[in-house]
DNA sequence: GCTATCTGATAGCGCGACTATCTATGATGG
DNA sequence: CCATCATAGATAGTCGCGCTATCAGATAGC
């Protein structure tokens, strides 16, 4: 198919399909002459993956690249790639640092008390701690109290993730379940734990109306 | 307090604050004589509440605005304007609708099953519906099958978040609190949620080293 | 008095994600 | 076989956002 078609599968304009060739995240077409080239269904495939990690995962073009370099490299480590990506999504925080050393020990203890495998020091935990941090300089320090609720969640959470992602046909779809469970997954969760606060909220304050 | 010291106590520059004051996300300080104005505790609280819903939330500023607009009148029903805040961060999506029509039904299936009282066309499940019709455009259609299990998930931090919550002192601080726990909740959720991802997948496929 | 700091206002900057325009070339169809 | 249309590839421009720089005039505090 040529890239007007393309276009028209997926809604995305001619010149910003361009762009996307142009910045790495969907290779070119190939030329069946100077001026024509050849889309397949996997650029198409390809290109709803770039809008869905662009849309709905709220990624950057730059963090998109990253993601895309696992999918591509089957060698490289993917959850290392993913780390990096969601760094890039997460805005770089500098915060003070007095909570942050604090933080840093409450996920570190959370990790040992867990008997987690995953380093406290990488992204993630980097991420956590931050948040932590800002908790704590918000005064409150005693959302910590509920953290062993969240990792009970998340337990079961990645349990679930790994199972269905563990079914993929081929090593490229799964890894790209990867990259979708872990982008998209967050933006269902989060998501779905408002529509889970409406719903409690409901409960406990009355038929409040819920969104 | 000055200007000068209310920056030096949470690190943002003076122009910066001047700028959340024009943007209408701190109030001016009183004025003392026509060039000088006093700051007080408050202000450097809502300050560092500012430059937490920007930083680790990853709220755009007027995605703070509107959500601040909740703290400050306490009458307006708060989860509403949480929706609103919500819906400003996830970036706007237009997805093809073939697909949504079909993640909308989904959703109500979910609300209809969990027996939720929250509505399945708000924002929330809006934004659901959206993942879940990029999901399925991607041919991740599978992935509600684990839905049940997120939804589990959801469902025991929602109940842990509103007994935090529930253990305010006043109100401004419980709608504080509400904030404070969905917009950085989120980014805790997220962290922990990749940190469980790779501790499980270290379990299953050995010890690739986790970060 | 003198210097550092402040208010309030306006203008500018840097970046990210497109979007518009242009040229040269080839596809398409009557 | 010629007119019209789409396309590749390149460059430049746009727009919104989150600041940041600069300025004039006023005041603080020594």
């Amino acid at each position: 198919m040529r890239i007007g078609e393309l276009s028209r599968r997926t809604g995305v304009a001619v010149p910003t399909i361009k762009y996307y060739v142009r910045e790495g995240l969907l290779p070119a077409g190939s030329l069946t002459s100077p001026n024509q080239a050849d889309y397949g269904e996997a650029h198409e495939r390809r290109l709803r993956l770039v809008r869905g990690l662009l849309e709905v995962g709220g990624l950057s073009v730059a963090a998109v690249r990253e993601v895309l370099a696992a999918v591509e490299d089957t060698d490289r480590p993917v959850h290392k790639v993913l780390g990096a990506a969601h760094e890039s999504l997460t805005p770089p925080h500098s915060v003070g640092s007095e909570e942050l050393a604090g933080a840093r020990e409450a996920v570190a203890a959370l990790v040992e008390r867990r008997g987690w495998k995953s380093a406290p020091e990488g992204p993630a935990g980097e991420t956590l701690a931050g948040a932590l941090a800002t908790l704590r300089g918000l005064g409150h320090g005693k959302f910590e109290e509920v953290l062993d609720v969240y990792a009970d969640a998340c337990e079961r959470i990645a349990t679930a993730d790994l199972a269905y992602v563990g079914g993929a046909p081929d090593v490229e779809r799964l890894v790209e379940g990867v990259v979708v469970g872990t982008v998209i997954g967050d933006a269902v969760l989060s998501a779905m734990r408002r529509m889970a606060h409406a719903d409690a909220s409901a409960r406990v304050y009355g038929e409040g109306g819920g969104d």
